[in-house]
RNA sequence: CGCGGGGUGGAGCAGCCUGGUAGCUCGUCGGGCUCAUAACCCGAAGGUCAGAGGUUCAAAUCCUCUCCCCGCAACCA
């Protein structure tokens, strides 16, 4: 069987956990508890990367040691993703024992083999900024800082990334998947038209001494792209004694990450994975940006709610997770506003899904005391949503399959206005005092089509689709429960109980 | 001439690769229903698909040019 291991970046660990960090986070949750709900074993990272001078000296601000600070920092994400419901399967920090080990390994076996050789670096230093800056970046010979910079030559390690240029233009062409969307591959394509350098992946102690140090030479800590990059193949085993089943059953991943670091990935990452002789991933996948209203990047100086969590306790977790999977085409760029999140979510899950359920319900608890009513030889219209209903699961298997997710739900929601309208075609609560048992059977047609929307929301909506399946009494919902009809019981208890999306309202928030 | 993306009814987006009656959600207007979360259903108005030219029997879709917006232009993360 085919597994699926899918990451996030491990996000800087100096930043805080904001939308986009969980946006990227929360998409790569969909994917794999849809791969999972496939049935495939299913292996899902993500982390943070703890290396750097940032954090060297946001510890040294604080009075604490650089492991401590990051020790506390990482919580706050592991903390807002439990807040979230994500379900990873590691959450890997690049400070782990086994990470510096391998990538230490890694660096030695470089170095031996020659794709690691000490040569001259050379550039603009500020030394108050503490960074190099490249010409381009400079102003009037000056930081764009507005700090005096200085040319300085230093002894410094590189990695023989130019080696591998052809390579990778070959290997992007004759993989039409390995990077995504396809404009983003176009990207790539267009950066490496140029000569590709060699890439420095050391940095002297004296300036950053957080990080993972040089085996074959103790002045030098290396560069924590090159260090945080690894973490994709140490956290499933990569390289160590007893791991080697776990790292074969996962590899290669399939990478989820921000459009900003596409060449990092797309171009340092694989040609160390080149180097290294280690399989390249299948899917290099790079999502666009969460806007504001001004389609300007979202920021707390712009006063916009950027904390996952504030933004979750205003709408509801699974009403964010719909939002954010079913309103932005991953891939591409989005607008985020409450108004947006009122209009999707009350259209689709409060007004389609919760009310059809409401609808449904209650009929049954009204005509039926409560307890599942029986099918019936189908009508032309319960024929035709017990065909498209039947047929979801493929459909929705494709889309995912494609990184598709918003398509998918459409091809959900599609089936549920379907439903709303054969519920008004036939009317139950009419047909109930004519002929009983045939409103019985509407009902039920409606509760199967309902446990099947739900089975397949499950990865979006994972609460409410749990709610929504205890009140129908469906009690298992696995795959293969999607291609049985009928599967709820007759006589099984029905109960309506609250709506189960509450429709939202943001018009008094004084936007 | 650095590279790439975008410009589709009032709003937000699909469609473009593999040309063939312009699609989705919301909003607006009219009607129906009354089981339901003022929800649901039916109907209507509203677009010269940024502009110009070209290819074609046929172009939002392919090609060329122009205008506007945005991202990238690596070794901070």
């Amino acid at each position: 069987m085919k597994s699926f291991y899918i990451t996030t970046p491990i996000y800087y660990v100096n930043d805080k956990p904001h939308l986009g960090t969980a946006y990227c986070t929360i998409m790569a949750d969909v994917l794999s508890r849809y791969h999972r709900l496939f049935g495939e074993p299913t292996f899902f990272l993500t982390g943070t990367d703890e290396h750097g001078q940032k954090v060297q000296q946001a510890a040294e601000k604080r009075g604490v040691s650089p492991q401590q600070h990051c020790d506390e920092m990482a919580e706050n994400f592991k903390r807002t993703w439990a807040e979230l419901r994500i379900a990873n399967d590691l959450f890997m920090r690049t400070t782990f024992d086994y990470h510096v080990r391998v990538v230490q390994d890694c660096l030695q076996r470089l170095y031996d083999k020659g794709e690691i050789y000490a040569d001259t670096y050379e550039g603009w230093y500020s030394v108050s900024d503490e960074i190099f800056y490249t010409e381009k970046e400079l102003v009037d010979g000056k930081a764009p800082t507005g700090s005096e910079v200085s040319k300085i030559r230093e002894k410094s390690y590189f990695f023989r990334m130019s080696k591998y240029q052809q390579r990778l233009i070959d290997h992007i062409n004759a993989n039409p998947k390995f990077i995504l969307p396809d404009f983003r591959r176009n990207e790539v394509l267009g950066f490496l038209r140029q000569p590709l350098g060699d890439l420095c992946i050391s940095r002297p102690k004296s300036r950053l001494s957080w990080g993972i140090e040089i085996p074959f030479d103790r002045e030098y800590v290396t560069y924590v792209w090159f260090d945080a990059l690894l973490n994709y193949a140490t956290g499933v085993g990569y390289g160590q004694k007893g791991r080697e089943e776990e790292f074969k059953k996962w590899w290669p991943p399939v990478h989820l990450l921000g459009k900003d670091i596409l060449t990092t990935h797309s171009v340092y990452w694989i040609t160390m994975l080149m180097a290294l002789e280690i399989p390249l991933p299948e899917t290099l996948f790079a999502h666009g940006w969460i806007l504001n209203r001004d389609q300007g990047k979202m920021s707390k100086s712009k006063g916009d709610v950027v904390d996952p969590v504030a933004i979750r306790d205003l709408i509801g977790l699974d009403e964010l997770r719909y939002f954010l999977t079913r309103d932005i085409h991953l891939g591409n760029d989005a607008p985020f506003s409450l108004e947006l999140v009122q209009s999707r979510v009350n259209a689709e899950l409060a007004n389609n899904l919760g009310n059809l359920l409401s609808r449904s319900t209650n009929l049954v608890e009204k005509f039926f005391g409560g307890k599942m009513p029986e099918l019936r030889s189908n009508d032309t219209l319960a024929e035709e949503l017990k065909r498209k209903s039947l047929e979801l699961p493929a459909l929705v298997k494709k889309e995912i399959e494609d990184f598709r997710p918003s398509a998918a739900l459409e091809h959900i929601v599609h089936v549920l206005t379907l439903n709303n309208k054969y519920m008004e075609e036939r009317a139950p609560w009419k047909l109930a005092k004519t002929d009983l048992a045939e409103a019985g059977h509407v009902l039920a047609v409606t509760l199967e089509v309902l446990r099947i929307a739900a089975v397949l929301l499950s990865p979006v909506i994972p609460d409410k689709s749990a709610e929504l399946l205890k009140r129908i009494g469906c009690e298992s919902a696995t795959w293969n429960d999607l291609s049985t009809w009928p599967a709820l019981k007759p006589g099984a208890p029905i109960t309506k109980g609250e709506p189960l999306f509450p429709r939202l309202d943001f018009s008094k928030l004084g936007e």
